[in-house]
DNA sequence: GATGAATGAGCATTCATTCAT
DNA sequence: GATGAATGAATGCTCATTCAT
């Protein structure tokens, strides 16, 4: 194998790490449970892994990363304002109405007390925060949105409503489509900030 | 100290399970820790309290349920609409930014899967969410707010907004006054109901 | 009351002492549940007792020491030999099918091997052996049992048995009337010793 | 070492709870004094056994069966009656006399109320039992013991005898050498079933 | 004497992490 | 690199005992 080819075997402890973290919590998980779930023994996790923790800090790394890029991808393609509104709203919720383990990772993780956690959780947080506080600027400079606004007050908005739809339908356990809630969210979005 | 008095030592438990909680998180927090801080024994805790996950839902029960009970009876002071929108943004976020460690404890174990803390949290909850929907249903029943809002939705904006407002306040760890963002939090929503 | 009339209190202790540890055995048995049972509080039982080991031990004193003096009264009124046998057999298996807690009591921490109650149970127990010891060489000297019987080996039978005897039935919490056996041990330890 | 070879720390630790449950009684031994007796880390043991409780039922299981297949073993040697009663005494006693530790923990938790030990330990015991009742039929059957004797009581008589034999030796500390009843014991026995 | 809340030592058990194979 | 048995520190919880009221 190449040295850019990732592991597979790194692969698939991050896997199996959505899946048991997400259902159990990360307190609730035990490595040798995560190990199992990627078939792998449970010192091998620690070729990968320096600690417990690293798991959780790559799943945000990796996967928030990836969503936060096609986030920024499919935004790119529209006008700014309402449009990049609506296709935020229906490709998040999408995204975690498709994976509803890294939902719940995700979106119960995100706060973390831990210091170790919170560092390295941090960068990912935060590229998700510029990816919309972008947003809202390129709103206000292509005139659809008010000037009036406050982009950190329109950033905490937003994050925070995605992130309640996102938890309250993962807490909820329901089989309601996630992604039917993008319109109306969008639609609120766009009348705070006009 | 009269018999109506609820136990001295049960409170002092409870504030003591919010700063250590609060600091630490529910899992990095130990019972005995929170025993010194209140200054009791360990063993006076499982007096008090059955299970170490039950400190976390009472904080939860009393705490919460203290601060719902206080946001409604602010709420039946205003009319319905944009001043109760103020109304609830500044209380709320007053509320936490005079006390840090319990806005810790509740806007980071909000969510939290351990089915004996989720279970016994929910009424709390649920509470919350309710005196939110119920505000946005008077709002539309005086002509406030749009008669085509989706309370549900609603409901998620403004508990997720205020979450992520409280959230990103506490991990911070600035000093920057949290009450100062009411105004233009409720202004926003305002816009996002009409 | 006079100084020799014994406490109520301590009645009732040593009671409720014999019906707890008789059904959850002594180390599964808590002091907090024996004063319930006994009705009186949780310290109550330190005016009484030194030691939770003591209620053990105070129980072999009491009512094995009950016992041994019935039966002692018994046998005096019968001839040595065959007629004590079965005086013995009868009152003993009579006495216990008649109180399974104290048959569980009894029979069940007949050893112990914590030193404290070890030595305090000794007397009663040695008395209860020296009861039988005595009876045995009463039947020699009358010229009922054989005079080239090892009265420790007979001893050893005949507690032996009748403990195996209570304990079985104890054991097996059938119904079957624990006293019907008794002419039949009888039988067997009369044709042993002759 | 082979495969079929069986772990070496199991055998270790159960040797081990022998040793520490036969002299401290098993409510006053720690896990970890069996631990640190058997030579590794608290850790392991629960590496081979569920439960504490788990020490002292496999200690029945193997050392229990182990004994009670050499009886059957030597029993199948002798005519029934007499010389299998004596096989039977002597086999036993000596067994317990050379481990005074296997003594004490077989003799003093043959009777245990906890259920979860009582379940488990029970298929040993009634083996232990059905050897003897066994034995019993047999004699009769070859016309060496009275057919009309009870063989449940015959077997209390014999079990419970031979408990007693041991337990007294083990609780009197005396070096006296316990196999020297075994004569004297048949001889009863075989008298007793006449 | 009676009470029962308070105490804190003690212990079973878990589990992240290591390391010999 | 892969394995999984071994480790032992850490912690929730119990309960005999004390003592202020």
């Amino acid at each position: 194998m190449s040295a850019s080819e990732p592991s597979k075997k790194h692969a698939q402890i991050l896997d199996a790490s959505v899946d048991v973290i997400g259902n159990r919590g990360f307190y609730e998980a035990s490595v040798s449970e995560i190990a199992r779930k990627a078939g792998v023994a449970t010192g091998t996790v620690y070729n990968y892994f320096e600690r417990k923790e690293d798991l959780l800090v790559e799943v945000f790394r990796k996967f928030l990363g990836d969503h936060v890029r096609a986030i920024r991808s499919q935004l790119s393609q529209d006008r700014p304002g309402r449009a990049q509104l609506e296709t935020l709203c229906y490709t998040h919720l999408k995204r975690f109405e498709d994976n509803r383990s890294l939902a719940a990772v995700l979106h119960i993780h995100w706060r973390e007390v831990q210091p170790i956690i919170r560092v390295g959780i941090l960068p990912a947080l935060l590229s998700w925060f510029d990816t919309i506080a972008k947003m809202l600027e390129d709103g206000v400079a292509a005139g659809e949105f008010s000037s009036g606004i406050d982009v950190r007050q329109g950033r905490i908005l937003i994050v925070g409503a995605l992130d309640e739809a996102v938890t309250s339908w993962v807490m909820a356990g329901t089989e309601h489509p996630l992604s039917q809630d993008a319109p109306g969210m969008a639609a609120m979005f766009d009348k705070a900030l006009s």
